[in-house]
DNA sequence: GGGTTTGCGATACGATCGCAACGGAAAACG
DNA sequence: CGTTTTCCGTTGCGATCGTATCGCAAACCC
């Protein structure tokens, strides 16, 4: 057969062209030419690891999902293995806001590709069952009452919180601060259950 | 001179029809021909209207958001001489939120817009002084303490609310609820002021 | 080692892009 | 009524787009 190439870390080399692309000149700037060039490759090349356009675009996308996941799952990890609810949303939350410049890039990127997907609405599936499995997890974790509409709030308030960042209509030290204020509100009226803890399992 | 015509009026025009195009296709899809084919016009009339494409957008930019102040001030109007705060603060943010097809057009259109924005940060300007004033004008409506964060990040769950509408992720029905909710949070921890009313004076 | 399969660079094609330039029609002004 | 100024349709230019296709080299199978 042929030359013996690791295609997935290829394709991912591709993306991460492609994230640059999209991260420092719009998704408009995407094109097979410019991320080929970004990826000191030939456009050839591009073509041959994803057949259209589209393929190479849902292929990028899915990598910012997984690297947020993976982002997470690491952030939690180094917490501890029994952090209260609050410790465990504020660190979540955090880690998946743009606050820092690599995460601004990561969350233009994600930007981008929201209203991208928001005119072709079948390529938002697996997003729409990662947020919906989120709202459960959050939810299972806030004592207040109506912890459903509150878990769904509290993630729409972070998505809010990441557009005004990127904004920059919102500081980064603004954002920390009205998370707080948020995350006082939804652990204050509650009856005290302010020992608890989590405990991690794996997913 | 040459024959009256009223200028303002056919950028307004204009920018419709970009507005309907970036609703439809996406932002990417906007191109002078695009929309000057939707408008019924012809290419170069476009070009004698705005003499680049970018002043095309800023145009329609500052149109989207013009629209929008002036669909609250007229759901606060209809809202009689003095409402609650929290009817206020429920009827605004309903009107800024994509409930309905019409919209959700100019949320796409917003949302797209947001994201060009993100690559070229001179145009947000006018954006950023918009929101800080909102965080002010709702601060003043809060009776919970912290009123400036909580009114920012109520703005905050408003744009997520918005973006997830427009993913599909939560149905309007659903971010009613949402929305309800955390105004029930906003307003419960409160001293007692239920009493109170607003008083509507022009800008 | 010949044949086959794959990796990938090069090139071409038709479409579309933003923009500039030209030219005529029409209206206001002298 | 002629001049002038604006309106705006047409055309063309160069660049870039996504995609199809070809060709060759390298590696694997037998």
């Amino acid at each position: 057969m042929p030359k013996k190439v690791d295609r997935q870390k290829r394709r991912t080399q591709i993306a991460d062209a492609l994230m640059r692309v999209a991260a420092e000149q719009g998704l408009e700037a995407v094109s097979l030419r410019h991320v080929a060039a970004e990826a000191g490759v030939s456009a050839g090349m591009v073509q041959h690891y994803f057949r259209t356009k589209d393929e190479m675009m849902t292929f990028a996308l899915d990598v910012v999902r997984e690297r947020n996941q993976i982002r997470v799952t690491d952030a939690v990890t180094h917490l501890g293995a029994a952090p209260s609810p609050r410790d465990l949303l504020q660190t979540i939350i955090r880690t998946l806001l743009p606050l820092d410049e690599v995460t601004r890039a990561d969350g233009r990127v994600a930007l981008a590709f929201l209203a991208y997907t928001a005119v072709r609405p079948p390529a938002s599936a697996a997003l729409r069952e990662e947020t919906e499995q989120m709202v459960g997890f959050i939810a299972g974790l806030l004592p207040c009452p109506d912890p459903e509409n509150a878990a769904a709030g509290l993630l729409a308030l972070m998505e809010g919180l990441g557009v005004y960042l990127l904004g920059g209509q919102y500081t980064p030290e603004q954002a920390r601060r009205i998370l707080d204020s948020h995350l006082d509100r939804l652990f204050a009226a509650a009856p005290d259950r302010s020992g608890e803890t989590v405990t991690i399992r794996p997913a």
